[in-house]
DNA sequence: GGGGCCATGTAATCGGTTACATGATTGA
DNA sequence: TCAATCATGTAACCGATTACATGGCCCC
């Protein structure tokens, strides 16, 4: 249940309304939590409901301004020092290399060609991204630039691995 | 839908019945496609009334032993030759580094830390089993290898990045 | 006036998890 | 005989996805 812990966050740093907040998260938190639209209205819903956002303010178009509240923050707090994240393991690119040898050599090397070509362009796009964003010195950038340096060496690590597997077909 | 592909290249290799099936998930698959128990005896059900697998033997104890049928083989060539894996995004890790300026940097740095000693825990139980199993020459090693590999990759890329990163905040 | 964007919601469906429920066989 | 293991299934619930549905506001 990591998405309403997502909304508190940005909801901590400043008020949105649901579809400030689904910009955001089709922009920054698009490669680390996606979420749909109607999962967000929903969550934003349950969450006024037990308390922890709230409608600080109304605009046109029936906009609704959320903010967090005082237990929205403690539950924020409480999410990140007392609970641990879950191992994620589900991965559908490493289940078929499991399952390569039903299909011929060549068809094997070509399906670990293409994924050492998409995390090559994952790679130039966050490093293009990280030339384009104008860091400064506050907390959001701090572990901003913490969160992309982790998706570089992730996606650089996944085109190696790649590299090196379909040459080990040959 | 990965689960019945998991399923179908597991009985490509050769027969089982639900039981088998469910310790080798939890094994050497526990890693990249979890399953549980009812999950699985839900989808050989499936797939048994759709054709792609048909109850070969029965055993004492209710025992089924599946089989993949012709249509089940053609299935998971499809899927392996045409289709492409889903990007797999979602990672409450990193999640959680977006919104560490909630909390003090001393409990961001444990966090941190922590990450990396799981990571590195990981790495090494990843090359203890490498040196655990009697690898051969056959294709099952072939790709077990890979897959291994890319484990080993993807923790210690962990394990590094969160040094890394917790160095930041000294 | 009208196109593009702002803005909110509901319903159906699906894959996955947790919990429940039952019973046969084997070997010490 | 009795514990461990083999063996199968169902039900309730939850989070996520897809599709549907509606309408106001702003600027050209």
């Amino acid at each position: 249940m990591s998405l309403r812990h997502a909304l508190l966050g940005l909801l901590a740093e400043r008020p949105a309304s649901g579809y400030d907040l689904m910009k955001r998260f089709d922009t920054s938190l698009a490669n680390v939590w996606p979420a749909t639209q109607s999962q967000l209205y929903t969550e934003l819903g349950k969450l006024t409901r037990e308390g922890l956002i709230a409608v600080a303010a109304k605009g046109p178009r029936g906009r609704k301004e959320y903010d967090i509240t005082a237990e929205g923050r403690a539950e924020l707090r409480r999410w990140l020092v007392e609970t641990r994240p879950h191992r994620e393991v589900r991965s559908e690119a490493l289940l078929r290399v499991f399952f390569l040898g039903q299909i011929p050599g060549d068809e094997a090397r070509a399906y670990l060609e293409y994924l050492a070509g998409t995390a090559g362009g994952q790679y130039d796009a966050l490093v293009e991204l990280e030339g384009a964003i104008p860091w400064d010195d506050d907390d959001l950038s701090l572990y901003g630039r913490m969160a992309l340096e982790y998706g570089k060496r992730f996606s650089e690590m996944r085109r190696d691995w790649a590299d090196w597997a379909s040459r080990q077909l040959r």
